[in-house]
DNA sequence: TGAGAACTC
């Protein structure tokens, strides 16, 4: 139990869906001071892996496991075969080590598997390492289907296993690669692994800004959307013997598109992999299984690269294993009649707990979790909870709350992940859905569910998206109970009725059926799917919608009359934006418009993440911050207003995390969109699009009325459809649909009356509000559309 | 007068 407390009072490592993360350089700055000596043992990773595969009481009361391991203990050199000994053991006690032979035995036999694994399982962690060695995955010299012809190339090797979040790609990496025995260096730090800076290794990672694949590696961690960047490149994904899919249950875009093509390649004839079978392990905490057997099973008409043929292929045998997880029994409780007020109803089942509950047991701490729709409700909740505490009596324990949600501060979040100061006080957590899949939170024991989540949903027909409290599926209740009961016993309150719990859908609907799919089919069109719709998905979206995109990508002059894609489309799916970001860049390139560095800079803020701007909700924080931000905003709009806040930034030359400070910019998008702008110059300038820009800092020079009329002009060809006209009745109506659109409060232009305006973001929330916004000229918009 | 969570050559 202290060991185990220790490891996590470092805040570094916390868990993220079912694995564990370290949170270094993530929510925190502070230097590592625990990081291992080389040679020496890390009590941080050896702490890490009994926390994340062996709750304390498992392996306390196991007394055969406590026994050493003969094999591998007693050599201090690392072997292909069992990696880094003093993980050796940890990797042997965890539920997936007995079926290790099983899984390599299927994989021999068939290139499908979907594997169950529930959290704790540490199915992320080691089935790469199971399989790496497999004689099946090495790499191999063969003439493969090339065009017209065949060459030589050299087939498969390595093992990808993707993941939704850049974190967990690069945690899961470094970890592994600690265990696999050739540690990646630490970042930065010169020499923090093992052998200083290693210069092979058997474990690399590829995140968008961040690619470590060492000489030699065999197992890479990577996002979801960097494997089908890498699938745009090379269809066959020739360098791979396997791919495994981890977290498929969250069922993200990327995802769904990569299984569709993967299922093209293993169904498919295997000319373009030179005869050589690609291996695929889908991976899911949910039992959910039946859907993606289905799907692997099913035949497909086409293979990848070729025309639709008249023989349908047979489908691929699917073989399906479920893994045990380490769970602890979670009580719960359904309220007996629904609940009127969400908030009081919170109050009273937190203090209840907090008064008749010890603050920690033999387990650990007993806090709190509570899930709550958004920013709003948790900001409401924890004023009226904290106002309840001040009242206590003083020989109860105190009682401190944490907000945690997407916007806050890294330093804000990292709040919530820390024990609290002090021995005498308990930890109420008042989360969004972040702490469903995203990031665990330590010492939760017990759990408040409202029911509720916010959820994006795309309306093909009138172009706009809403973002609404809706129920959440049985599932996403089954998630949020289970994390009461990670390190001990838990309960989970729920505050609805079970008759409420038995209307819920089984499974959230899949991104794919709720967003605007234009880069999907964008994507797809890019690899040479020309028939979109018989593309093969788990969930294909509404035909409605799949023709509303191609239409539009049709404006957007990405592909032509016949639907096939043009030389402009191709150029789109060069730059990691979506499409009419894309158009806006190419637009820019030209001529005409000139402005591509102005363009670059936009929509380097605009697509870095969340907003680069704070919410600023009290009126003093909007007071404090009114001189500074002054000096950046235009009354152009909101566009412009982000032109000269990324050229003063760039233009910073002393101390940019202060500058951001003063003006409550979001220091950490504001980085990426740095990031973002460095990276779309460089594309732009391997396109030919532009010669290379000076270094910063460059001065500042303030954008003129007439050179800004020409970047909205330019923005207006990815945006045409979004703009609205001001009506008599000084309502804003939409050119595309004649809805009523109000300019939301975010905008610099908020409360403000011009003859029309473009906005890029079009969100029904409380009204159907418009986002992103700029004053433009209704003469304008024709002219965008014309040519 | 108001923003669930991710991600990209």
């Amino acid at each position: 139990m202290p060991k185990k407390r220790k490891a996590e009072a470092s805040g570094d490592i916390v868990q993220v869906g079912n694995k564990l993360i370290s949170l270094e350089g993530y929510l925190s700055k502070k230097p590592r001071k625990d990081i291992a000596a080389p040679g020496q043992s890390d009590p941080v990773a050896a702490g890490a892996v009994s926390a994340a595969s062996s709750p304390p009481a498992l392996t306390s009361s196991s007394g055969s496991r406590s026994t050493q391991i003969p094999v591998t203990a007693s050599s201090s050199a690392s072997s292909p075969l069992t990696g880094d000994p003093q993980f050796f053991a940890a990797r042997q006690s965890l539920p997936l080590w007995t079926r290790r032979d099983e899984i390599r035995g299927i994989l021999r036999q068939k290139d499908v598997l979907v594997l169950v694994g529930e959290t704790g399982s540490g199915k992320s962690t080691q089935v790469p390492q199971y399989l790496f060695q497999e004689p099946w995955c090495r790499s191999r010299k063969v003439k493969v289907k090339a065009g017209a012809g065949t060459e030589e190339a050299r087939v498969g090797g390595m093992i990808a296993i993707t993941q939704p979040r850049r974190v967990a790609a690069t945690t899961l990496a470094h970890r592994v690669s600690r265990e696999a025995g050739t540690p990646l260096s630490e970042h930065n730090s010169g020499g923090g692994g093992a052998n200083g800076a290693v210069s092979k290794g058997l474990v690399g990672y590829s995140v968008r800004f961040d690619h470590r694949v060492p000489p030699g590696t065999k197992i890479k961690y990577l996002t979801e959307g960097m494997l089908l960047q890498e699938l745009l490149r090379d269809p066959h994904l020739k360098q791979y013997s396997a791919i495994i899919v981890d977290e498929v249950h969250e069922r993200s875009v990327d995802v769904d598109l990569l299984l569709g093509f993967l299922k093209q390649i293993v169904s498919g004839d295997k000319a373009g992999r030179g005869g050589v079978p690609l291996k695929v392990v889908i991976m899911s905490a949910t039992a959910d299984v039946e859907g993606i057997r289905r799907f692997f099973s099913e035949s497909v008409s086409h293979s990848p690269g070729s025309q639709p043929s008249l023989m349908p292929k047979s489908g691929t045998s699917v073989d399906f294993l479920q893994i045990e997880g380490r769970q602890f029994p979670v009580d719960i409780v359904h309220t007996p009649k629904p609940v009127p007020d969400i908030q009081q109803a919170l109050l009273k089942l937190v203090f209840k707990f907090h008064t008749e509950e010890a603050l920690s047991d033999k387990h650990g701490r007993k806090d709190i979790l509570a899930f709550l729709t958004g920013q709003e409700e948790i900001e409401a909740a924890q004023k009226l909870i904290e106002e309840y505490a001040s009242t206590l009596a003083s020989n109860l324990p105190k009682l401190k709350v944490f907000p945690l949600f997407g916007q806050l501060s890294m330093e804000a979040q990292h709040e919530a992940f820390q024990p609290v100061k002090g021995g005498f006080t308990r930890k109420v957590v008042l989360a969004t859905n972040i702490a469903e899949t995203s990031v665990t939170v330590p010492g939760v024991r017990y759990v408040i569910d409202c029911g509720k989540a916010k959820v994006k949903q795309f309306r093909p027909r009138l172009g706009m998206e809403s973002l609404l409290a809706k129920p959440i599926s049985k599932s996403s209740a089954i998630q949020r109970a289970g994390r009461a009961g990670r390190e001990g016993p838990g309960k989970c309150f729920r505050l609805y009725t079970e008759e409420t719990y038995e209307t819920l859908q089984e499974t959230d609907l899949p991104e794919i059926l709720r967003t605007d799919i234009l880069s999907a089919v964008l994507t797809m069109k890019a690899r040479g799917i020309d028939d979109v719709l018989s593309f093969p998905l788990m969930d294909p979206p509404e035909v409605e919608s799949v023709e509303k995109a191609l239409l539009h990508l049709h404006i957007l002059g990405a592909l032509s009359d016949d639907g096939s894609i043009t030389e402009t489309g191709r150029k789109m799916v060069l730059f990691p934006v979506t499409p009419p970001y894309a158009r806006v860049l190419l637009a820019a390139a030209e001529a005409k418009y000139d402005c591509l560095l102005e363009a670059i800079d936009i929509i380097s803020c605009i697509t870095a993440g969340e907003d680069i701007f704070l919410q600023l909700r009290s009126e003093e924080a909007k007071e404090e911050a009114e001189e500074y931000r002054k000096e950046l905003s235009r009354r152009e709009g909101d566009l412009l207003t982000y032109l000269t806040t990324m050229q003063l930034y760039a233009a910073e030359n002393t101390d940019r995390a202060q500058w951001c400070k003063d003006r409550k910019i979001h220091v950490r998008n504001m980085k990426q969109a740095l990031n973002i702008r460095k990276q779309l110059r460089g594309l732009c300038v391997r396109e030919g699009m532009m010669e290379p820009p000076p270094p910063d800092p460059q001065p500042f020079t303030p954008t003129s009325p007439e050179q800004a009329a020409v970047i909205l002009k330019c923005f207006l060809k990815g945006f045409a459809l979004k703009t609205a006209i001001l009506a008599p009745d000084s309502s804003y109506v939409t050119s595309h649909g004649k809805h009523v659109v109000a300019i939301h409060p975010s905008s610099v232009l908020h409360g403000q009356k011009k003859e029309a305006i473009m906005f890029l973001e079009h969100v029904y929330t409380q009204k159907n509000y418009a986002k992103k916004v700029s004053a433009i000229q209704a003469s304008w918009i024709a002219d965008a559309l014309e040519e």
